[in-house]
RNA sequence: CGGGGUGUAGCGCAGUUGGGUAGCGCGCAGCGUUUGGGACGCUGAGGUCGGAGGUUCAAGUCCUCUCACCCCGACCA
């Protein structure tokens, strides 16, 4: 490809907008261009690229034993209601109507329509297992896209879906496709790291995120460095500091003036955070409920609607608490009525706490649980944060930003069941069918290897994934000899079949080696009157600073066998 | 949806306070001189000032409504 003729130009600023690292660089080298928010058009030197990481994706996929068929991003809104999951999408599920006002959504992920095609299909224990994939667009309204292509409302998802007779059968499929993925990340270049995950609308029991750690990631992980353990934050457990066993006092009213925040309580009183009783208000699916927390701990919203087994949850607003009769500031388990009260399982963690009183400036002192108050549902409700104890061994727990490249579940039989997904054992008994789903966002393996391959001069890609192998650069165009030299070379890598973009304009040294350096490609060639004076080429990778000469002639075996070795 | 911000040439911005000729840099086109790490000179093209309505002799600037985009939070590949 000639760089004169390309589609897409690099460019020397960067749109204001754009302040996620790899969203920059995609778009100051003309890879991308956004149509709308969360949308973007891909420029020929972005899909190379993206059609590379497809590829990879399609050759692990098959080589572990899937098969890729096709669904229809069209689908009928009853499927989803079906199965409950136009709740639990909510918002985020694009719905149409077509001309007869019949309801249609934009498929998000399929597991409605893959279960119904098993169904179909698999009629036996004979048909099992089965492994199958499709590499597809994904239409999701995201409350807020975001990130260039690291959040966004039309992207393209390889989910792959297995189907199996038990769950050791399903245990195995699943780990077949952890090491696929593991192949994937590597082959891109990533270092993506395998975290405990929440299974969120899609649910099912286990679940495993593949995150691949970056300054500007939006999930957090938590970890643990001695033992291995490691958990989006989302899931993640953790041990709380217990305050020394006291034997519990009475309850003792105190006066706190204008106090409302822990902090002020804390503060005022002089008790720790940790020997306070927090109140937090959510609003669930209409319903108000009280959360109890022990101060210093915050709530794990994810955690939360798993426990309370609701589609929608946000905090209540100030009137809506007043409303319920609550003192906000003062709220207090003690002796509340009319409202559903979820405990943090860290209440129990230490005696004589301070709570409030429900009335306005006191608080009480000394509350003991169970003594003195009840709740409705105990729960682990806790974010975990980095300094307190591993689940695991106990260890201090550390954290670190990254970004969601792929996730899987073990789905089990919540879908076979809802919608009819039946075997026959070679008893003759009927069972539901194990199911586990596999999804990698394509889009998002672009932006986070930009991410992880980069420097200040821009992209570095990993060579199975570069758009092009070679950087074709010759300087002093104009000049007959360079002329000439750099188009045979041309025409000889290209005879070979190698990746070659020709920068064949007539700029000078410093645009050349810039523009080479912002799209990347691993190897540059560089060819001028001084290297033609040793009758060499000057060859460099993107990821070393240094370059050696080699002959004119030997150039195409040499970076042949580079490229290869690579 | 809650909070914050921005819309003026392809990109980065000034001009809005105090209404009166549409500006700068980069990029783009032509010519010339240069050029081993984003060169310089001259000439030129490019604008519904996000949109609609209003006030005014006159609106990029004032008023009303509206749309889009970005950032922080709830969502997730």
């Amino acid at each position: 490809m000639r760089v004169s003729k390309l589609f897409g130009k690099t460019q020397r600023e960067i749109p204001a907008e754009a302040d996620n690292l790899s969203h920059q660089l995609l778009i100051k080298a003309g890879m991308i261009y956004q149509v709308a928010a969360g949308i973007y058009s891909y420029l020929p030197l972005a899909w190379r690229v993206f059609k590379k990481i497809e590829n990879i994706i399609r050759e692990e996929m098959d080589a572990s034993g899937g098969q890729e068929l096709n669904m229809p991003v069209l689908q009928p809104l009853e499927l989803w209601q079906e199965t409950g999951r136009d709740l639990a999408f909510g918002k985020g599920l694009f719905t149409l109507s077509d001309r007869r006002e019949r309801k249609l959504a934009l498929g998000p992920t399929h597991e409605e329509i893959i279960t119904i095609l098993a169904s179909r299909n698999i009629k036996s224990y004979r048909d099992l297992p089965q492994l199958l994939y499709q590499i597809q667009t994904k239409f999701r309204d995201e409350p807020r896209p975001r990130g260039g292509l690291i959040r966004v409302r039309e992207f393209s998802m390889k989910d792959l879906y297995s189907f199996d007779v038990d769950e050791e059968r399903l245990d195995q499929s699943y780990k077949k496709m952890l090491q696929a993925y593991r192949n994937i990340y590597h082959r891109c270049g990533l270092i993506a790291r395998m975290v405990e995950a929440d299974s969120g609308a899609i649910g099912g029991k286990d679940s495993h995120e593949f995150i691949v750690i970056t300054e500007t990631g939006e999930d957090e992980v938590i970890y643990c460095e001695s033992c291995g353990y490691s958990a989006n934050v989302e899931k993640a457990q953790s041990i709380k500091s217990k305050s020394e066993d006291e034997n519990p006092l009475p309850l003792e009213e105190v006066s706190t003036p204008g106090m409302a925040t822990i902090e002020e309580v804390s503060e005022f009183l002089k008790v720790p955070k940790n020997k306070t009783l927090k109140a937090v208000f959510y609003v669930t699916d209409g319903e108000l409920v009280f959360v109890v927390i022990r101060g210093d701990i915050e709530v794990n919203e994810v955690k939360l609607k798993n426990a309370l087994r609701c589609y929608e949850l946000r905090l209540a607003t100030e009137a809506e608490v007043k409303e319920a009769g609550i003192v906000a500031g003062s709220a207090s388990p003690i002796g509340i009525k009319g409202v559903k009260v979820i405990a943090d399982e860290s209440i129990t963690l230490g005696a004589n706490l301070v709570a409030g009183a429900n009335k306005p400036d006191t608080h009480i002192k000394n509350v003991n649980y169970p003594r003195d108050f009840k709740f409705d549902l105990m729960a682990d409700i806790a974010k975990a944060k980095a300094g307190e104890g591993c689940p695991k061994c106990g260890s201090k727990l550390a954290s670190v930003g990254g970004i969601e490249v792929g996730h899987t579940f073990k789905l089990g039989t919540i879908f076979s069941e809802k919608l009819g997904a039946f075997f026959i054992d070679s008893s003759g008994a009927s069972h539901p069918i194990l199911m586990g789903c596999y999804g990698i966002g394509l889009d998002r393996l672009i932006a986070a290897s930009i991410e992880q391959n980069h420097d200040d001069k821009g992209i570095i890609w990993p060579l199975p994934i570069a758009p092009y192998h070679i950087y074709l650069c010759p300087l002093y165009l104009e000049n007959p000899e360079v002329k000439a030299a750099a188009e045979n070379l041309y025409a000889d890598l290209e005879a070979e079949r190698l990746e070659v973009l020709f920068d064949d304009r007539e700029e000078s040294p410093g645009v050349k080696f810039n523009d080479g350096d912002l799209l990347g490609i691993p190897f540059r060639v560089t060819i001028s009157p001084r290297t033609l004076k040793a009758n060499s080429v000057e060859i460099k990778r993107r990821s070393e600073k240094e370059s050696q000469l080699l002959l004119l002639d030997e150039a195409v075996t040499k970076l042949k066998e580079l490229i290869k070795e690579s």
